[in-house]
DNA sequence: GACTAAAATATGTCTAGACATATTATCCAG
DNA sequence: CTGGATAATATGTCTAGACATATTTTAGTC
């Protein structure tokens, strides 16, 4: 057994879709019909069929079958990586500062307020260089009620995305992607002309319905791009099972 | 049976995992545990705790068990809906307009050479509209050899995006997020000062290696947000389960 | 013809096993 | 003490059924 029947059974079905030998709306095989072709239970035809309607291959109907889904670029998979990975993985150098810090009473307006934090929160602003120019300036906002240990935390050795993702479970977040224009400050520390064109980047985490820490990263415009890839099939051609 | 078990199982387990009370690197009670525990077969915990697995939240070892996995945000979804889905969930009237449409020799320069096209192509230049003011751009170049019908589509009443989705099939998409300066031919087009702080969508859609049509839209800065969520959980706290 | 009840049927869920496979722990020999 | 063979064991895959559920088709009734 090189490779389990369910697998190979998949990315044959999936390679008829993705082909167009199968179009959308195509009724692909019975359960009962995969069974005798391929002489295995229909548990096993069944799981097979069950991941192509997992990776939007099929949509299931009972009594109906199983039939080609529609195509859709509805979602994507947007990677965000660790800014030192992130960085290194282009060969350049990482380097990385601790511009402020600073204990701030409770506050619910602004960007902050989706966290609905009710207690004291750390605000620091920090920046990552990429072979010493800067790469993106980060605001963050932690809140000390989710992240106590974060107070005595040395932040200007360890940036605070590395350090929260070592420290504080989380099970939420949201990303938001804008562009802008620099003001004065933001174009002071990332080194380009007021009104430069900027990727921003914001993130917020949750555990549970508690906030735990808000997130703006801001790059220069010609510095990052963010990228996501999407493929409707779970399965490569080589039977293969690529996260999603 | 008004839940499956094995959707119960799994709810209950990412529970655990999502309140903290089983923290990453934890290892969750084996399969003839929790099939001593819900008094069910074996299968039915291996599917539940299968699903977890899918959904990132937990990493299953041979012999040594399943283990919950560390946070990590490494792949957000990026929901990209269409332009006029997108302008009317505003509440605001949609516009669209065709500005240019001309066939074009083969050439695989530039953005356009990742499509690896070999013949001549439609190149259309369009504007959507929310409530009257330009909301985005769209650059658009299509493979006539992968969808030939598309030379006598009447792009002028239907947008290309919405006339290759309901005529052509495609395998594999790429997106590309930037923010950029406008230049002044584009500032013109969006009815905002060059230099413009934009944003920009650059995808490509293939169909096995065949590339079927490569796009740019560019938004002004303040009149668009890409949004992305992401959850480690498949798994909703009153067992449904999401869609990744 | 329109509406309703019943039969048919494909998928959904589940069981109680079996054997395969990967990995860890153990024990033994050198 | 170290290296390697061996045993133990958790997950991975699969079978051959069973019953549940949703939906369509069919048959029957008003």
């Amino acid at each position: 057994m090189r490779q389990p029947l369910h697998l190979r059974i998949s990315a044959e079905l999936a390679a008829k879709i993705r082909s167009g030998e199968w179009p959308p709306g195509y009724r692909i095989p019975f359960e009962h019909e995969l069974t005798a072709r391929y002489g295995c239970a229909r548990a096993t035809v069944s799981k097979a069929v069950e991941a192509l309607a997992a990776a939007g291959l099929v949509d299931r109907r009972r009594r109906a079958g199983s039939f080609v889904a529609q195509p859709h670029v509805e979602a994507a998979i947007l990677e965000i990586a660790d800014i030192q990975a992130e960085v290194e993985a282009r060969g350049q150098a990482y380097g990385y500062e601790l511009l402020s810090r600073r204990l701030r009473p409770p506050r619910a307006e602004g960007d902050e307020g989706r966290l609905k934090a009710q207690g004291p929160a750390l605000q620091l602003i920090c920046r990552h260089r990429a072979n010493g120019r800067p790469f993106t300036v980060e605001e963050r906002v932690i809140n000390l009620a989710a992240a106590p240990s974060a107070e005595t935390a040395d932040f200007a050795a360890t940036a605070p995305g590395a350090w929260l993702l070592a420290h504080v479970a989380w099970s939420e977040a949201e990303h938001r992607i804008a562009a802008l224009g620099a003001d004065p400050v933001l174009a002071g520390l990332l080194a380009v002309a007021p009104g430069h064109a900027c990727l921003r980047l914001t993130r917020w985490t949750w555990r549970g319905g508690e906030g735990i820490t808000a997130m703006r990263q801001t790059f220069p415009g010609e510095a990052y791009n963010l990228v996501a890839r999407f493929t409707p099939a779970a399965f490569g051609s080589d039977g293969t099972k690529t996260t999603i």
